[in-house]
DNA sequence: TGTAATTTTGACCAGTTGGTTAAACCAAAC
DNA sequence: GTTTGGTTTAACCAACTGGTCAAAATTACA
């Protein structure tokens, strides 16, 4: 039992890691077992096919998004503090599963059914955000601004630079891995600060 | 000869295409003969394997990223006038151009030190937008930002949407395509105005 | 210790995939 | 009309891939 657990963790493991680099077409299942340190046909004793495997880690891939972004829509903290702390989270959890925005991002051009009913059955909902949104700029806070290309922006702004992370990597640090990191770090407080910034409210009207 | 021009076009088209929506291992030779209404061993007649293929495809699509980001680094527009017309093209390529982006960043994962090759061999450099984004800070013209990050905030802004137009489009408009279109058009302003509306220079000094 | 249940493995299989090849096709040149 | 060159095809193949299975190893339990 103690064994099985540490095997089906160490497969799970793994799959997260080779689908993420790989993405589904290029995993291999023996790629998956070898790094897992176990023989190929436990695979299918554990999870029956490639597909349900694959299907389990994307779920919890997608579920780790798809809860903060329903904190972001929901909670009930100022509007200022939800998109902090949202990016915050988004952020950190990105750093810490460098995996998963490739892995989301390679589905959606292969199977969008699949994660349209994912999203759909998860019922986020942008209403609430949108109506915080124009309440917002109604009460003088912030400049007008259409909550879905705000939602967007957000997401954009915390999601691309790991995704763009080998690329990037290389054109401003040299490949220096810590180099970067330092940079997704100082990113966190950028963000914010370019969301705010250019949320404030206009000075002179007109401005096009 | 004119139809030889033309299998081979339509098997480059066939292939932009299959490639861009299942990826370069999810993509399979037959359905990219099919796609271009020819015989199989004509793939391999007009280009040696399919990794010659992918090769050709994809260097074409990175180089229309290329040639938007150099234009971006190193015109002699004025500040504004840059952003501006790099936001318009790049959203403009990226909507005629879908495939694109999942394209480059499918490849990311799997072969970083091709792109990464390809990226130097461009000799995409960075130094004089980060040199004129320092300049116009010190004009008073935009607040205090790294030219890293504002580079990475503006592709980010414009990529995005498209990568996740799958999700976006059945989040935002229950998958109504020309909805989305529209989203996209207005994002182009959008974008401008939120990049522009961020660099504003602080009113209050020490926001933090 | 012996035995039943679970876990792990090596060997193997059927289907698929990229790639080859020899023959057929077809237009232009003579 | 036939020869010549590039073009296109059907049939085929070797390698790989996901998946199976019976046997071996390990664990749980009496």
């Amino acid at each position: 039992m103690t064994a099985s657990k540490t095997s089906e963790e160490a497969i799970l493991a793994a799959a997260r890691k080779v689908f993420g680099i790989r993405g589904r077409e290029g995993a291999r299942m023996q790629e998956i077992a070898d790094e897992a340190g176990i023989n190929k046909a436990l695979l299918h004793y554990y999870f029956r096919s490639k597909e349900k495997l694959f299907e389990i880690v994307f779920q919890e891939a997608f579920s780790k998004f798809a809860r903060n972004v329903n904190e972001l829509l929901r909670s009930e903290a100022s509007f200022d503090q939800k998109i902090d702390s949202f990016i915050e989270n988004y952020i950190t959890l990105l750093i810490d599963n460098p995996y998963l925005p490739g892995f989301v991002i390679g589905e959606i051009g292969s199977n969008p059914e699949r994660l349209l009913d994912f999203i759909s059955s998860r019922g986020i909902l942008l209403d609430s955000f949108q109506e915080q949104v124009s309440e917002e700029y109604q009460k003088g806070n912030i400049r007008k601004i259409d909550g879905k290309h705000l939602f967007v922006n957000i997401i954009a702004l915390c999601v691309f630079p790991i995704i763009g992370r080998p690329i990037l990597k290389g054109l401003f640090f040299s490949n220096d891995n810590s180099a970067f990191d330092t940079f997704l770090l100082t990113r966190q407080e950028e963000v914010k600060r370019f969301i705010h910034s250019s949320l404030r409210p206009d000075i002179q009207n007109d401005d096009l």
